[in-house]
DNA sequence: GTCGCTATTGTGGAATACCGCAAGATCGCC
DNA sequence: GGCGATCTTGCGGTATTCCACAATAGCGAC
Protein backbone atom coordinates (compact mmCIF):
# COMPACT_ATOMS: atom_id res chain seq x y z
CA UNK A 1 0.00 0.00 0.00
CA UNK A 2 3.62 2.18 -0.44
CA UNK A 3 1.46 2.71 -4.47
CA UNK A 4 -0.30 6.21 -4.46
CA UNK A 5 -3.92 5.24 -6.13
CA UNK A 6 -7.28 7.11 -6.44
CA UNK A 7 -9.70 5.30 -3.31
CA UNK A 8 -12.91 5.73 -5.13
CA UNK A 9 -16.35 5.77 -2.53
CA UNK A 10 -19.62 5.16 -4.45
CA UNK A 11 -22.47 3.44 -3.30
CA UNK A 12 -23.22 2.43 -7.04
CA UNK A 13 -20.98 -0.42 -8.02
CA UNK A 14 -21.95 0.24 -11.74
CA UNK A 15 -20.13 3.53 -11.47
CA UNK A 16 -17.28 2.36 -9.29
CA UNK A 17 -16.23 -0.37 -12.11
CA UNK A 18 -17.03 2.33 -15.12
CA UNK A 19 -14.45 4.48 -12.82
CA UNK A 20 -12.13 1.69 -12.40
CA UNK A 21 -11.99 0.93 -15.78
CA UNK A 22 -11.68 4.41 -16.83
CA UNK A 23 -8.74 5.28 -14.24
CA UNK A 24 -6.82 1.92 -15.23
CA UNK A 25 -6.65 3.00 -18.84
CA UNK A 26 -5.14 6.37 -18.16
CA UNK A 27 -2.61 4.58 -15.38
CA UNK A 28 -4.09 5.92 -12.51
CA UNK A 29 -4.71 2.72 -9.73
CA UNK A 30 -7.81 2.51 -7.79
CA UNK A 31 -9.07 1.01 -5.03
CA UNK A 32 -12.91 0.72 -4.69
CA UNK A 33 -14.99 0.72 -1.95
CA UNK A 34 -18.68 0.66 -1.38
CA UNK A 35 -19.56 2.98 1.51
CA UNK A 36 -18.41 5.89 3.39
CA UNK A 37 -18.04 3.14 6.22
CA UNK A 38 -15.94 0.92 4.59
CA UNK A 39 -13.62 3.12 4.18
CA UNK A 40 -13.41 4.70 7.19
CA UNK A 41 -12.81 1.34 8.61
CA UNK A 42 -10.19 0.56 6.63
CA UNK A 43 -8.57 3.99 6.31
CA UNK A 44 -4.81 4.31 7.52
CA UNK A 45 -3.29 7.93 7.99
CA UNK A 46 -0.37 7.17 5.30
CA UNK A 47 -1.90 6.17 2.33
CA UNK A 48 -1.10 8.29 -0.78
CA UNK A 49 -3.14 9.34 -3.30
CA UNK A 50 -6.35 10.98 -3.53
CA UNK A 51 -10.27 9.80 -2.79
CA UNK A 52 -13.01 10.76 -5.33
CA UNK A 53 -15.96 10.62 -2.94
CA UNK A 54 -19.92 10.37 -3.83
CA UNK A 55 -21.95 12.68 -1.93
CA UNK A 56 -25.44 10.82 -2.07
CA UNK A 57 -25.02 7.23 -0.28
CA UNK A 58 -26.70 4.62 1.28
CA UNK A 59 -25.68 5.12 5.61
CA UNK A 60 -23.31 7.61 5.84
CA UNK A 61 -23.00 10.33 3.53
CA UNK A 62 -20.21 11.74 2.01
CA UNK A 63 -20.04 14.81 3.58
CA UNK A 64 -20.28 13.52 6.77
CA UNK A 65 -17.32 11.12 6.03
CA UNK A 66 -15.80 13.85 5.12
CA UNK A 67 -16.08 15.10 8.10
CA UNK A 68 -15.16 12.22 9.76
CA UNK A 69 -11.90 12.27 7.92
CA UNK A 70 -11.06 15.42 8.66
CA UNK A 71 -11.73 14.55 12.32
CA UNK A 72 -8.86 11.81 12.24
CA UNK A 73 -6.68 14.26 10.42
CA UNK A 74 -6.73 13.24 7.13
CA UNK A 75 -4.19 14.46 4.56
CA UNK A 76 -5.41 12.68 1.50
CA UNK A 77 -7.11 15.23 -1.22
CA UNK A 78 -10.97 14.45 -1.11
CA UNK A 79 -12.80 15.43 -4.66
CA UNK A 80 -16.26 15.52 -4.17
CA UNK A 81 -19.01 13.80 -6.82
CA UNK A 82 -22.30 14.58 -6.66
CA UNK A 83 -25.81 14.39 -9.15
CA UNK A 84 -27.34 16.96 -6.81
CA UNK A 85 -24.98 19.30 -5.42
CA UNK A 86 -25.56 23.21 -4.81
CA UNK A 87 -23.00 26.14 -4.76
CA UNK A 88 -23.09 26.15 -0.58
CA UNK A 89 -23.01 22.79 -0.51
CA UNK A 90 -19.72 23.29 -2.53
CA UNK A 91 -18.24 26.28 -1.14
CA UNK A 92 -18.26 24.91 2.09
CA UNK A 93 -16.57 21.84 1.14
CA UNK A 94 -13.92 23.41 -0.52
CA UNK A 95 -13.84 26.14 2.26
CA UNK A 96 -13.24 22.93 4.84
CA UNK A 97 -10.30 21.51 2.84
CA UNK A 98 -11.78 19.75 0.10
CA UNK A 99 -9.56 19.70 -2.94
CA UNK A 100 -12.42 19.95 -5.50
CA UNK A 101 -15.94 19.55 -5.86
CA UNK A 102 -17.42 18.35 -9.52
CA UNK A 103 -21.13 17.54 -10.65
CA UNK A 104 -22.38 14.54 -12.54
CA UNK A 105 -22.45 13.81 -15.22
CA UNK A 106 -18.73 15.06 -15.67
CA UNK A 107 -16.24 14.92 -18.61
CA UNK A 108 -14.34 11.88 -18.41
CA UNK A 109 -11.06 13.45 -18.72
CA UNK A 110 -11.39 16.57 -16.54
CA UNK A 111 -11.87 14.04 -13.77
CA UNK A 112 -8.77 11.72 -14.61
CA UNK A 113 -7.30 15.25 -14.65
CA UNK A 114 -8.67 16.38 -11.64
CA UNK A 115 -7.70 13.14 -10.04
CA UNK A 116 -3.90 13.15 -11.45
CA UNK A 117 -3.19 16.95 -9.74
CA UNK A 118 -4.68 15.95 -6.56
CA UNK A 119 -2.29 12.91 -6.26
CA UNK A 120 0.80 15.09 -7.15
CA UNK A 121 -0.64 17.51 -4.64
CA UNK A 122 -0.51 14.93 -2.44
CA UNK A 123 2.85 13.55 -2.93
CA UNK A 124 4.30 17.36 -2.09
CA UNK A 125 2.19 17.38 0.83
CA UNK A 126 3.46 13.94 1.72
CA UNK A 127 6.64 15.35 0.97
CA UNK A 128 6.80 18.10 3.20
CA UNK A 129 5.28 16.06 5.92
CA UNK A 130 8.37 13.23 5.83
CA UNK A 131 10.84 16.04 6.29
CA UNK A 132 8.88 17.51 8.64
CA UNK A 133 8.60 13.82 10.56
CA UNK A 134 12.14 13.25 10.53
CA UNK A 135 13.13 16.46 11.98
CA UNK A 136 9.82 15.45 14.79
CA UNK A 137 11.44 12.13 15.28
CA UNK A 138 15.08 13.64 15.83
CA UNK A 139 13.31 16.08 18.38
CA UNK A 140 11.85 13.81 20.05
CA UNK A 141 15.74 12.06 20.82
CA UNK A 142 16.27 15.30 22.99
CA UNK A 143 16.23 14.81 26.86
CA UNK A 144 14.14 17.60 28.88
CA UNK A 145 17.32 19.53 30.01
CA UNK A 146 18.72 18.97 26.06
CA UNK A 147 15.70 20.74 24.81
CA UNK A 148 15.57 23.24 27.33
CA UNK A 149 19.39 24.34 26.57
CA UNK A 150 17.95 24.28 22.55
CA UNK A 151 15.12 26.57 23.36
CA UNK A 152 17.59 29.02 24.51
CA UNK A 153 20.38 28.62 22.31
CA UNK A 154 17.59 29.49 19.94
CA UNK A 155 16.96 32.79 21.40
CA UNK A 156 20.38 33.35 20.35
CA UNK A 157 21.43 33.65 24.18
CA UNK A 158 25.07 32.30 24.83
CA UNK A 159 26.35 29.47 26.79
CA UNK A 160 27.11 31.41 29.68
CA UNK A 161 23.56 32.81 30.07
CA UNK A 162 21.86 30.11 29.47
CA UNK A 163 23.96 28.43 32.12
CA UNK A 164 22.79 31.41 34.65
CA UNK A 165 19.57 30.72 33.63
CA UNK A 166 19.66 27.12 34.33
CA UNK A 167 21.57 27.66 37.33
CA UNK A 168 23.66 25.17 35.90
CA UNK A 169 27.84 25.72 34.99
CA UNK A 170 28.83 26.49 31.29
CA UNK A 171 30.36 23.24 30.79
CA UNK A 172 27.23 21.13 31.51
CA UNK A 173 25.10 23.91 28.98
CA UNK A 174 28.32 23.08 26.57
CA UNK A 175 27.70 19.20 27.20
CA UNK A 176 24.21 19.73 25.95
CA UNK A 177 24.52 21.87 23.48
CA UNK A 178 27.22 19.42 21.74
CA UNK A 179 24.73 16.35 22.11
CA UNK A 180 21.79 18.93 20.59
CA UNK A 181 23.58 19.25 17.61
CA UNK A 182 24.81 15.90 17.39
CA UNK A 183 21.13 14.09 17.98
CA UNK A 184 19.65 17.03 15.57
CA UNK A 185 22.02 16.20 12.67
CA UNK A 186 23.13 19.97 12.45
CA UNK A 187 26.62 21.46 12.57
CA UNK A 188 25.27 25.00 13.79
CA UNK A 189 22.70 26.92 15.57
CA UNK A 190 22.23 28.52 12.56
CA UNK A 191 21.32 25.02 10.42
CA UNK A 192 19.12 24.49 13.67
CA UNK A 193 17.23 27.72 13.52
CA UNK A 194 16.87 27.20 9.91
CA UNK A 195 15.28 23.65 10.45
CA UNK A 196 13.02 24.50 12.95
CA UNK A 197 11.83 27.84 11.79
CA UNK A 198 11.01 25.63 9.08
CA UNK A 199 8.19 23.76 10.23
CA UNK A 200 6.83 26.96 11.56
CA UNK B 1 -8.14 55.68 3.39
CA UNK B 2 -6.47 53.58 6.37
CA UNK B 3 -9.97 52.44 7.40
CA UNK B 4 -10.78 48.21 6.90
CA UNK B 5 -13.99 48.76 4.48
CA UNK B 6 -15.88 46.24 2.56
CA UNK B 7 -15.92 47.67 -1.05
CA UNK B 8 -19.37 46.65 -2.97
CA UNK B 9 -18.92 46.25 -6.50
CA UNK B 10 -22.45 45.95 -7.84
CA UNK B 11 -24.26 48.01 -10.70
CA UNK B 12 -27.51 47.84 -9.06
CA UNK B 13 -27.90 51.21 -7.03
CA UNK B 14 -30.60 49.86 -5.30
CA UNK B 15 -28.46 46.96 -4.24
CA UNK B 16 -25.72 49.04 -3.31
CA UNK B 17 -27.31 51.45 -1.24
CA UNK B 18 -29.31 47.96 0.79
CA UNK B 19 -26.12 46.76 1.40
CA UNK B 20 -24.93 50.38 2.51
CA UNK B 21 -27.40 50.67 4.82
CA UNK B 22 -27.43 46.99 6.16
CA UNK B 23 -23.49 47.17 7.17
CA UNK B 24 -23.98 50.63 8.23
CA UNK B 25 -26.19 49.31 10.98
CA UNK B 26 -24.04 46.48 12.12
CA UNK B 27 -20.93 49.25 12.35
CA UNK B 28 -19.18 48.21 8.46
CA UNK B 29 -17.63 50.90 6.85
CA UNK B 30 -18.40 50.74 2.86
CA UNK B 31 -17.46 52.24 -0.25
CA UNK B 32 -19.68 51.37 -2.96
CA UNK B 33 -18.66 51.11 -6.84
CA UNK B 34 -21.06 51.08 -9.66
CA UNK B 35 -18.93 49.26 -11.70
CA UNK B 36 -15.79 46.65 -12.48
CA UNK B 37 -14.19 49.22 -14.22
CA UNK B 38 -14.65 52.10 -11.90
CA UNK B 39 -13.32 50.39 -8.50
CA UNK B 40 -10.16 48.69 -11.05
CA UNK B 41 -9.52 52.20 -12.11
CA UNK B 42 -9.28 53.42 -8.16
CA UNK B 43 -7.96 50.33 -6.29
CA UNK B 44 -4.81 50.32 -4.76
CA UNK B 45 -3.11 47.67 -3.30
CA UNK B 46 -2.96 48.87 0.06
CA UNK B 47 -6.32 49.07 0.50
CA UNK B 48 -7.46 47.37 3.66
CA UNK B 49 -10.58 45.38 4.35
CA UNK B 50 -12.62 43.45 1.97
CA UNK B 51 -14.46 43.51 -1.59
CA UNK B 52 -18.33 42.56 -2.33
CA UNK B 53 -18.41 41.49 -5.83
CA UNK B 54 -21.59 40.75 -7.86
CA UNK B 55 -20.95 38.46 -11.03
CA UNK B 56 -23.49 39.71 -13.29
CA UNK B 57 -22.86 42.94 -14.20
CA UNK B 58 -23.24 45.34 -17.26
CA UNK B 59 -19.61 45.93 -18.86
CA UNK B 60 -16.89 44.00 -17.21
CA UNK B 61 -18.29 40.62 -15.45
CA UNK B 62 -17.02 40.32 -11.79
CA UNK B 63 -14.99 37.24 -12.75
CA UNK B 64 -13.32 39.22 -15.11
CA UNK B 65 -12.89 41.93 -12.51
CA UNK B 66 -11.39 39.21 -10.15
CA UNK B 67 -8.71 38.13 -12.87
CA UNK B 68 -7.80 41.68 -13.56
CA UNK B 69 -7.39 42.25 -9.27
CA UNK B 70 -5.66 38.63 -9.73
CA UNK B 71 -3.00 39.79 -11.86
CA UNK B 72 -2.39 42.81 -10.53
CA UNK B 73 -1.57 40.96 -7.12
CA UNK B 74 -4.88 41.95 -5.23
CA UNK B 75 -4.50 40.82 -1.58
CA UNK B 76 -8.27 41.93 -1.04
CA UNK B 77 -10.28 38.57 0.11
CA UNK B 78 -13.04 38.54 -2.32
CA UNK B 79 -16.68 37.26 -1.69
CA UNK B 80 -18.62 36.66 -4.81
CA UNK B 81 -22.57 37.70 -4.70
CA UNK B 82 -24.45 35.96 -7.71
CA UNK B 83 -27.95 35.44 -8.63
CA UNK B 84 -27.05 33.57 -11.47
CA UNK B 85 -24.06 31.05 -10.14
CA UNK B 86 -23.73 27.23 -10.53
CA UNK B 87 -21.33 24.88 -8.99
CA UNK B 88 -18.31 25.00 -11.28
CA UNK B 89 -17.81 28.60 -11.03
CA UNK B 90 -18.01 28.47 -7.70
CA UNK B 91 -15.62 26.36 -7.24
CA UNK B 92 -13.28 27.87 -9.82
CA UNK B 93 -13.59 30.83 -7.91
CA UNK B 94 -12.51 29.68 -4.91
CA UNK B 95 -9.43 27.42 -6.30
CA UNK B 96 -8.45 31.05 -7.72
CA UNK B 97 -8.26 32.53 -4.24
CA UNK B 98 -11.25 33.74 -3.70
CA UNK B 99 -12.62 33.95 -0.29
CA UNK B 100 -16.84 33.10 -0.79
CA UNK B 101 -19.46 32.47 -3.34
CA UNK B 102 -22.49 33.62 -1.84
CA UNK B 103 -26.06 33.31 -4.06
CA UNK B 104 -29.11 36.00 -4.17
CA UNK B 105 -30.96 35.97 -2.15
CA UNK B 106 -28.74 35.39 0.59
CA UNK B 107 -29.38 36.37 3.98
CA UNK B 108 -28.62 39.60 5.60
CA UNK B 109 -26.75 38.44 8.66
CA UNK B 110 -24.65 35.69 6.78
CA UNK B 111 -22.95 38.49 4.53
CA UNK B 112 -22.51 40.33 7.67
CA UNK B 113 -20.95 37.58 9.05
CA UNK B 114 -19.15 36.67 5.76
CA UNK B 115 -17.40 40.63 5.12
CA UNK B 116 -16.49 40.87 8.79
CA UNK B 117 -14.54 37.42 8.45
CA UNK B 118 -12.79 38.30 5.46
CA UNK B 119 -11.61 41.94 7.13
CA UNK B 120 -10.55 40.01 9.92
CA UNK B 121 -8.47 37.53 7.51
CA UNK B 122 -7.12 40.10 5.78
CA UNK B 123 -5.85 42.21 8.73
CA UNK B 124 -3.84 39.06 9.70
CA UNK B 125 -2.68 39.10 5.78
CA UNK B 126 -1.86 42.51 5.98
CA UNK B 127 -0.20 42.07 9.37
CA UNK B 128 2.15 38.92 8.10
CA UNK B 129 2.73 41.01 4.60
CA UNK B 130 4.15 44.01 7.05
CA UNK B 131 6.61 41.81 8.57
CA UNK B 132 7.90 40.37 5.63
CA UNK B 133 7.88 44.28 4.66
CA UNK B 134 10.03 45.33 7.08
CA UNK B 135 12.45 42.63 6.55
CA UNK B 136 12.64 43.36 3.03
CA UNK B 137 13.12 46.85 3.52
CA UNK B 138 16.38 45.88 5.52
CA UNK B 139 17.65 43.19 2.85
CA UNK B 140 17.68 46.53 0.45
CA UNK B 141 19.83 48.15 2.36
CA UNK B 142 22.28 45.54 2.02
CA UNK B 143 25.42 46.11 -0.62
CA UNK B 144 25.79 43.14 -3.07
CA UNK B 145 28.51 42.40 -1.09
CA UNK B 146 26.85 42.08 2.26
CA UNK B 147 24.26 39.96 0.95
CA UNK B 148 26.67 37.55 -0.38
CA UNK B 149 28.57 37.54 2.85
CA UNK B 150 25.02 37.01 4.95
CA UNK B 151 23.95 34.18 2.36
CA UNK B 152 27.34 32.32 3.21
CA UNK B 153 26.71 32.98 7.22
CA UNK B 154 23.47 31.65 6.43
CA UNK B 155 24.67 28.41 5.36
CA UNK B 156 26.53 28.29 8.36
CA UNK B 157 30.03 28.55 7.07
CA UNK B 158 32.90 30.05 9.23
CA UNK B 159 34.52 33.56 8.41
CA UNK B 160 37.59 32.23 7.43
CA UNK B 161 35.69 29.48 5.03
CA UNK B 162 33.71 32.38 3.57
CA UNK B 163 36.78 34.59 2.89
CA UNK B 164 38.46 31.81 1.24
CA UNK B 165 35.02 31.21 -0.82
CA UNK B 166 34.86 35.14 -1.62
CA UNK B 167 38.63 35.61 -1.89
CA UNK B 168 39.00 38.23 0.45
CA UNK B 169 40.53 38.36 4.14
CA UNK B 170 38.80 37.40 6.72
CA UNK B 171 38.68 40.79 8.63
CA UNK B 172 36.64 41.72 5.35
CA UNK B 173 34.32 39.16 6.37
CA UNK B 174 33.90 40.27 9.58
CA UNK B 175 33.38 43.84 8.66
CA UNK B 176 30.48 43.04 6.88
CA UNK B 177 29.17 40.33 8.65
CA UNK B 178 28.82 43.08 11.34
CA UNK B 179 27.74 45.26 8.80
CA UNK B 180 25.07 43.02 7.76
CA UNK B 181 23.74 42.08 11.84
CA UNK B 182 23.47 46.06 12.07
CA UNK B 183 21.23 46.62 9.25
CA UNK B 184 19.03 43.14 9.75
CA UNK B 185 19.09 44.62 13.40
CA UNK B 186 19.69 41.23 14.68
CA UNK B 187 22.42 39.96 16.97
CA UNK B 188 23.16 37.03 15.93
CA UNK B 189 23.53 35.04 13.07
CA UNK B 190 20.65 32.64 15.19
CA UNK B 191 18.11 35.91 14.80
CA UNK B 192 18.96 36.12 11.15
CA UNK B 193 18.20 32.54 10.31
CA UNK B 194 14.53 32.74 12.03
CA UNK B 195 13.95 35.90 10.30
CA UNK B 196 15.17 35.30 6.70
CA UNK B 197 13.30 31.23 7.18
CA UNK B 198 9.97 33.06 8.36
CA UNK B 199 9.88 34.48 4.96
CA UNK B 200 9.88 31.06 3.44
C1' DG C 1 23.21 -5.17 42.97
C1' DT C 2 24.57 -4.10 38.32
C1' DC C 3 23.87 -1.81 33.99
C1' DG C 4 22.65 2.05 31.21
C1' DC C 5 20.97 6.64 30.59
C1' DT C 6 21.05 11.29 32.04
C1' DA C 7 22.68 15.35 34.31
C1' DT C 8 26.33 17.40 36.14
C1' DT C 9 31.14 19.61 36.54
C1' DG C 10 36.03 20.34 35.72
C1' DT C 11 40.70 21.13 33.12
C1' DG C 12 43.13 22.79 29.34
C1' DG C 13 43.74 24.19 24.91
C1' DA C 14 42.74 25.30 19.95
C1' DA C 15 39.69 27.60 16.90
C1' DT C 16 36.40 31.35 16.06
C1' DA C 17 33.82 35.30 16.73
C1' DC C 18 33.58 40.09 17.90
C1' DC C 19 35.21 44.95 18.43
C1' DG C 20 37.40 49.55 18.11
C1' DC C 21 40.65 52.02 15.63
C1' DA C 22 42.91 53.26 11.43
C1' DA C 23 43.48 53.49 6.58
C1' DG C 24 44.21 52.53 1.41
C1' DA C 25 41.69 51.80 -3.11
C1' DT C 26 38.01 52.06 -6.35
C1' DC C 27 34.03 54.08 -8.41
C1' DG C 28 30.30 57.01 -9.58
C1' DC C 29 28.45 61.68 -9.08
C1' DC C 30 28.28 66.78 -8.91
C1' DG D 1 38.98 67.89 -8.41
C1' DG D 2 36.30 66.80 -4.36
C1' DC D 3 32.77 63.91 -1.98
C1' DG D 4 30.57 59.90 -0.40
C1' DA D 5 29.71 55.05 -0.57
C1' DT D 6 31.71 50.65 -0.76
C1' DC D 7 35.21 47.19 -0.44
C1' DT D 8 39.21 46.15 1.40
C1' DT D 9 42.94 45.11 5.01
C1' DG D 10 45.65 45.10 9.31
C1' DC D 11 46.61 45.30 14.52
C1' DG D 12 45.69 43.92 19.04
C1' DG D 13 42.83 42.19 22.36
C1' DT D 14 38.70 40.03 24.56
C1' DA D 15 34.82 36.88 24.54
C1' DT D 16 32.93 32.61 23.10
C1' DT D 17 32.74 28.30 21.07
C1' DC D 18 34.16 23.64 20.48
C1' DC D 19 36.48 19.46 21.77
C1' DA D 20 38.79 15.53 24.12
C1' DC D 21 39.33 13.57 28.38
C1' DA D 22 37.84 12.52 32.96
C1' DA D 23 34.72 11.96 36.69
C1' DT D 24 30.63 12.02 40.17
C1' DA D 25 25.78 11.24 41.12
C1' DG D 26 20.82 10.01 40.66
C1' DC D 27 17.46 6.92 38.77
C1' DG D 28 14.95 3.27 36.67
C1' DA D 29 15.24 -1.49 34.58
C1' DC D 30 16.56 -6.26 34.75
Amino acid sequence: MTQACAHIIDDDEAIRDALQWLFKTRGVATRLWPSAEAFLEAWQADWPGCIVLDIRMDGMSGLECFEALLARGNRLPVIFVTGHGDVPMAVAALKKGAYHFIEKPFNDNDLVDLVEQAIAHDDENRQAAADRGTVEARLATLTAREREVMDLILEGKFNKVIADELAISMRTVEAHRSRVFDKMKVRSAVELAQMLTALR
